[in-house]
RNA sequence: GGCGAGAUAGCUCAGUCGGUAGAGCAGAGGACUGAAAAUCCUUGUGUCGGCGGUUCGAUUCCGCCUCUCGCCA
């Protein structure tokens, strides 16, 4: 039987690094991250991600391992926690998977991706199109390639979701009932390893507190001048990381100016509307086995 | 102290030629196949500042009062 995977998540702001430190020091493990920022170099106090003494302590990974300007996927980190956790495995260490991003949570519960891999003319074509026509010319699209019975299966508002599914029926020739019932027999890449999922919980007052003080505390430790790097080293040319909370306000405020507490206060509103979207992955798409709410638990057993 | 403008949803403000009101933001709920800290969907009853007057009926008109912001003293 293979080692169990040991799964901490938990909304931003609740205390996931501190725990989780405690918690693989203690058990001969390595912290495999599990978020959707920490994985770009130099992207540190905006998404707080554990310093340097921190990683020092407990080897980290999934973390610094592109430069900003290029982009990232839940597809290249799946593929990076399957290597992770056979080389830590390798050296008899447990592994301790900690973030809160949900839909990268998920991939190793489910299958989050399938095997159609887009060519660049399909993907050029698809956004020619989007620019050009907009959502209709995509749905017209679309009707080349389904029924209106599997066009009732898109969330045919949502651009994104529209030009993903063209992309896709356009580069397999499948329909998008076809590519669903394809994807829903796909096995979860993570399915032979047993996991054990602890949640982090507070209450949203709580957070909003610990989600103000945060904010303050970035800056008090230079986050202007690491969004003035990380514009010199092309943030802008990664979607991705540009529009990160923390940092698409900043990068806003020094190029149009303006007042850094509506700045701050503007961060920590966006914090708490990522904090309630979390919330919901952890109602409905990723449930953990265990939750433990640190506003009440005083030394909270992980696992 | 005088003059002017304003007082409507948690915030910023529309509006009602008199028939008890609506946007944006925030908040809440949700969706999720490679950008996911993204993208998208659903969700708005509040003594319309207070007290009186006119009226069948006032948040809307009139008077007084309170507060806020300007300008003048």
């Amino acid at each position: 039987m293979l080692p169990s995977l040991y799964i901490l998540s938990g909304p931003t702001a609740v205390g996931k690094t501190e725990s989780a430190l405690s918690w693989a020091m203690k058990n001969n493990a390595e912290i495999l991250s599990c978020d959707s920022l920490l994985f770009y170099k130099g992207m540190d106090i905006g998404t707080a991600k554990p310093t340097r003494e921190e990683q020092l302590l407990v080897p980290h990974h999934a973390v610094d391992i592109v430069p900003v300007n290029e982009q990232y996927n839940v597809g290249r980190y799946a593929e990076f926690a399957k290597q992770s956790i056979r080389d830590i495995h390798s050296r008899g260490k447990q592994v301790l998977i900690v973030g809160g991003s949900g839909f990268y949570l998920k991939a190793f519960f489910a299958a989050v991706t399938d095997n159609v891999e887009v060519g660049d003319a399909i993907r050029k074509e698809v956004a020619l199109i989007s620019q050009n026509e907009g959502l209709a010319g995509l749905l017209r699209k679309l009707r080349e390639f389904n029924t209106e019975a599997d066009l009732e299966l898109l969330d045919s508002r949502n651009p994104r979701r529209v030009e993903a599914a063209l992309a896709r029926c356009w580069q397999s020739g499948k329909s998008i009932g076809r590519l669903r019932y394809d994807f829903s027999m796909l096995p979860s890449p993570f399915a032979e390893f047993p996991k054990t999922f602890t949640l982090l919980s507070r209450s949203r007052e709580t957070l909003r507190v610990r989600v103000k003080q945060r904010v303050k505390q970035m800056f008090d430790s230079g986050l202007l001048e690491e969004v003035r790097r990380l514009l010199t080293q092309g943030i802008e040319s990664n979607f991705s990381a540009a529009n990160a909370i923390g940092y698409r306000e900043t990068i806003a405020y020094l190029k149009d100016g303006g007042n850094m507490d509506e700045l701050e206060e503007q961060i920590a509103v966006n914090t708490m509307q990522l904090i309630r979207k979390q919330d919901i992955w952890f109602r409905h798409q990723v449930r953990p086995d265990t939750v433990i709410d640190l506003d009440t638990t005083v030394n909270p057993v992980l696992f």
